[in-house]
DNA sequence: TTCTCGCATTGACACAGATCAAAGGGGCAC
DNA sequence: GTGCCCCTTTGATCTGTGTCAATGCGAGAA
């Protein structure tokens, strides 16, 4: 019981966590994707097992040095930067088979932190024995590369949201996003359950919590969704789309 | 003459204007950094050859099928994406040294378009030999690594910037940033030259034009720069370096 | 040289979203 | 089960930035 209670005790690696990737249900969105048989063997005998974090946890911090990245196996993540005087962006939350850490390659360490939102597994996978096999492993090598890439196209998306968009496209573009990935791994694409905040949707769309709570008001109004605390229901997902074109319908 | 009228005939590549990374002062700032001689002439030979852009002429375009990343030899170049509406959103602005076009690898098609701001020179690096070579040697291969690392980290850096800070502070953010690439790169770094215009400066950081000339007036007044159309002198840096730091000075 | 056009500056005003404030409501710990 | 605290909602007001508009400046063309 009480070992659950400082939630911030960095795990241990638990060995017998460890599933192989060829069991995994997760291994077309994840980093085995595209591997056959052998190679998929291969990768699973480097991935270091798994770790389990309670809801609250760090899996890393800015600074930490940088050994491995991370597949998430089940749960929900953000990730934060933050500045010296306290502020902070939250740059993204992950979901199962995406990957983490690749933000620490550049430095040799962490340059933000990630948090789980609620009790999580995710793979540890060496990032230095990844490099070694995926020199062997062309399909791994550059899967890897696409997924580092995937990474730094999503990003320009956010930048979109947040250079162009004002409030209510922002959270549109949000949970239709939100909408396909629980969709590509099985789930309701018009229900789901938020796992983050208010103020952590703020803080990725850039925007205050209360204009969160206020455009999701609006929203339920309009009778786009219907909201009641985390739980989402999009009822009439064409309109909510047609929100990120804007009034006039004009084509470039 | 008039060969050159039409800007947006896509050049071809110009073999002639190959030259060899190891000669190339950029080096330590671009892909070969940390290779040995040997290996940095096998970069070369893989390298096919350089490319001359005018001001004005697109390097790629989202859609454009990927083949190679492009390092800047020298120039100028922004990349932005559009959305179907056409608002578009000024990614990023990249210089002598660094590369162009990693975002193409997850679709194998460009995501962004990238546009020479002023006369430029390319290099090109067809990526599936940079996959091939890169295996074999390990430096480059983690080097590759590091490079599209810097740019996920570069850009949550500018979700910082989008998301949590006002006008001024990202108009001193953005100087700032220029300011130390210069330096990197032997120019002085209070005084250079904007190639870009107000409009390209407000797209990328979320503000609109006339935000931005107000701003750089209002740096001016209080004696932090002189502005004189595209040209801009930094007079008391550290007192613009204290901008980034919120009024009440307070620690986390 | 002069003309022109695109870029930049500056002003007045409007408005989206921030801020400040108060009151529910629900989930988790005990 | 019960209670507390955090999260959320909603209202009133404020403000930074956008919008609209006019003028100015400078680089490049002829």
């Amino acid at each position: 019981m009480h070992a659950n209670v400082k939630q911030n005790v960095v795990p241990l690696i638990t060995p017998g966590l460890k599933v192989a990737c060829s069991q995994c249900n997760l291994r077309e969105l994840c980093l085995p994707f595209g591997l056959d048989d052998t190679d998929m063997a291969r990768l699973d005998s480097l991935i270091g097992g798994g770790r389990k974090l309670k809801r609250g946890q760090h899996l890393y911090r800015a600074g930490d040095p940088f050994e491995s990245i991370f597949a998430v196996r089940s749960g929900f993540f953000k990730t934060d930067v933050l500045t010296e005087d306290g502020r902070d962006q939250v740059t993204g939350f992950q979901m199962a088979g995406e990957i983490l850490g690749m933000d620490g390659i550049s430095t040799e360490h962490h340059t933000c932190n990630a948090v789980a939102l609620e009790d999580s597994e995710v793979c540890l996978i060496p990032f230095t024995e990844l490099e070694l096999l995926s020199s062997e492993i062309h399909s791994l090598q550059h899967h890897l590369h696409k997924v580092m890439s995937r990474e730094i196209v999503r990003d320009h998306g956010v930048m979109m949201l947040l250079g162009t968009m004002r409030a209510e496209e922002r959270l549109a573009a949000f949970l239709l996003n939100l909408s396909q990935r629980f969709s590509a791994r099985g789930y309701s694409h018009t229900e789901f359950h938020l796992r983050m905040t208010r103020e952590e949707i703020g803080s990725y769309l850039g925007l205050k919590l209360e204009t969160v709570s206020r455009a999701f008001s609006r929203f339920q109004d309009e009778g786009l969704i219907s909201v009641q605390q985390k739980h989402v229901r999009i009822l009439d997902l064409p309109r909510l789309k047609s929100l990120l074109a804007p009034p006039d319908g004009r084509i470039a």
